[in-house]
DNA sequence: GATGAACTTGACACCGTGTCAAGTTGACAT
DNA sequence: ATGTCAACTTGACACGGTGTCAAGTTCATC
């Protein structure tokens, strides 16, 4: 809060005027962050895919380049989660809306008939939100240096290979 | 450190006297449980598998059921992972020595000639490494209430899909 | 010229980690 | 029996970070 403070140019009791605690400064920003980066704007073309295929294609697409933007305060986020049961809220919250999006990939498969019938929908997504986790992205694109395009190539190709044939 | 030594039954600084921080005490603890859990004895069955594709398997049962065993302390190391450099310097070893496990199971496909031609040796180990992490055991097993069975199933049939055909 | 919002300085409490000093206990060696 | 040493005790303290509180300043607006 003192660095936050300081990097304003305000005193750090001002910044408390402002936002009560730690955690709700944080999840004001992502959400400022999500005005600021269009999300709806990012998300049309996983929206208007015109097959299953596609639109989980473009879901994977459109994550991949909402991650890199949100990361660091998402890396905030997930610090506090432990200790902060407020930032715990506010990030169960973006991931739960994160869910709805494969949830929806999902089911724009099993709809055309490309979800792999030894897969229940239930397990697709559970999968699917887990290899899309802002922990993976982390560890491909932070701990192993892959870039974001080749980040975003590869997811594709694996959320096709995990979820139909 | 109050919370242990009340559950030990010695003072606050009687830990001190055994462990001079609370990272050195969890670094300690990791050590011990690999000790008690015979991780070698767990391990051994990937490093007979007779071909690639049974040592990858192998590999993934072999984590699948190693992870709840040693969770708990995973979880607690996690948490200090942001804050405490030693603590990241334990787990970054003990990530490193998982990552060994990866690449023998890559190198023993790739010598079998299973591994896919489109992915490079160094691709396919980020990509099983993170597959294996602990944070996804914890999404899929925890947040997602997958069984461990399911989970090792499922992931043995992940990694297949997404390093050979 | 009064009001109120945004801000300031300068305290303070609380919690957890880690440090320090001085004293206790009990096993073992000489 | 006595001295020594290790393991432990109590009780303090410093430090850093969060959040609180009180009193005073600045400045735009009515």
């Amino acid at each position: 809060m003192s660095d936050i403070a300081r990097a304003a140019g305000i005193s750090r009791q001002a910044v408390y005027l402002h936002f009560s605690t730690r955690a709700d400064l944080l999840v004001a920003l992502t959400r400022w962050m999500d005005e600021v980066n269009e999300i709806d704007r990012l998300l049309a073309p996983s929206r208007t895919a015109p097959d299953g295929p596609a639109r989980l294609d473009a879901w994977v697409a459109a994550w991949g380049s909402y991650i890199p933007k949100v990361h660091a305060v998402a890396r905030a986020l997930m610090a506090m989660y432990e200790t902060d049961a407020e930032a715990r809220a506010a990030w169960d919250d973006r991931m739960a809306a994160m869910r709805d999006g494969c949830a929806a990939a999902v089911r724009a498969l099993s709809a055309d008939g490309c979800l792999r019938d030894d897969l229940s929908e239930q397990q697709a997504i559970d999968l699917l939100w887990t290899l899309l986790s802002v922990r993976n992205w982390d560890h491909l694109c932070r701990d192993c240096g892959w870039s974001e395009s080749v980040y975003v190539t590869r997811m594709q190709d694996l959320a096709r290979r995990a979820l139909y044939d």
